[in-house]
DNA sequence: AATTGTGAACCTCTTCACAGCT
DNA sequence: AGCTGTGAAGAGGTTCACAATT
């Protein structure tokens, strides 16, 4: 059986959601070379992507909004909620917990931990935040999911250590800084730095790299 | 002259925020292969990436964590100030007004825009907030170099568009849609729900990833 | 002995191009 | 005629392996 690349699922992440803007417009059917334009790629590309799953279009129509949005759901565990866990309520925390685009797509954030005593027992967002000394226990407990780690770098990697303890496999990481995991536990990295970084890079070398 | 990849540009921000963590413990020198372990990549890795733009080591001693992060600081363009405006002050716009990463890197959000006349005219982590009609004069006026977009998706084309008048040529975007930027204006997307969905994916079907 | 810098080999992802279906 | 699905070709990024240097 074939392996995945990262790129493919991300892309696949975008087609899902312009597939939910053309539902919401009442569009019935869309081509591979329509919906790469909605997202920067080539008609090949979607096609391959899609490919990789099954033959969801139908020669010479293109496919059927409903459908493919329906199959990619599946196809990404979209068609189902998870239960994830947030922690550390600081300033992307928060913000976290009042985005739409998680909330929108089944991520519902159940659990938020944090070790200030200010925050401990309060209610952001209608989530309670509770004491990072029961994280293990509590996400036990709970059959958390996905956890999601908006804590400072230099506790980051003991909070994901403990995250594992307590049986979460999927990791999403705000820290900037490099996480080791088990086999088995999933973690990706979101590092805003590098893409403002990137632009840093990309404006003090306009030469060495090429713009849209 | 060669082109200088993606992949690469990101990780010279990663070794780059290393060094500044090896400089800060006090570390003279440094191995390719202990960057490389320190950020998930191989030793071969670093050492291409860094010869993408000179000799920075010297055979059979590694290199001197003051002197690489100085270099690399220089070609990322982050050994000096950049002027940055934000657009739309939201939960995540709150969070980035107040981010550490972006603050100590020269990053300088020094104006933000929003069009609820309840946030025009507060101060928020120091900035106060305009009003979003005047955003192209203000941006020029301002002289900025970057801009982050954090208004809502079907905001965002506009709103990048009016920058684009106002004469920026770098835009972080949040918004979950594809921005379409004249040649010469670089822009990079930061979409979260595409990391959490990429976790649901893995979870979903653990047979077509690798994990760690 | 340790470690860099780098051409060559390797591998993976993207694009091409066309047969096949509607 | 229009559009998908896909094997083959092409492009690009990563790893190997070793000469060069300290």
């Amino acid at each position: 059986m074939q392996r995945i690349s990262d790129s493919t699922v991300h892309r696949l992440s975008k087609y899902f959601r312009t597939l939910i803007y053309m539902q919401g417009k009442g569009i019935k059917t869309v081509s591979s070379k329509n919906l790469a334009h909605h997202n920067g790629v080539t008609a090949a590309q979607v096609r391959k992507d899609l490919s990789c799953f099954g033959a969801f279009g139908r020669r010479g129509l293109g496919y059927n909004v409903v459908d493919l949005r329906s199959n990619i759901g599946k196809i990404m565990g979209l068609d189902r909620a998870w239960k994830v866990a947030l922690c550390g309520v600081g300033n992307i925390g928060r913000a976290l917990l009042d985005y739409d685009q998680f909330r929108s797509q089944g991520f519902q954030i159940t659990v938020a931990f944090d070790k200030d005593p200010a925050k401990i027992g309060k209610t952001i967002h209608g989530v309670s935040v509770r004491n990072e000394i029961d994280l293990e226990r509590d996400v036990k407990a709970e059959k958390v999911d996905i956890a999601v780690v908006a804590v400072p770098a230099r506790a980051a990697q003991s909070i994901v250590d403990r995250l594992v303890v307590g049986g979460v496999k999927a990791i999403l990481n705000f820290a900037p800084i490099n996480i080791k995991v088990p086999p088995g536990v999933y973690i990706r990295h979101e590092n805003m730095a590098i893409e403002i970084e990137t632009l840093s890079f990309a404006l003090t070398n306009p030469d060495l790299v090429q713009s849209e």
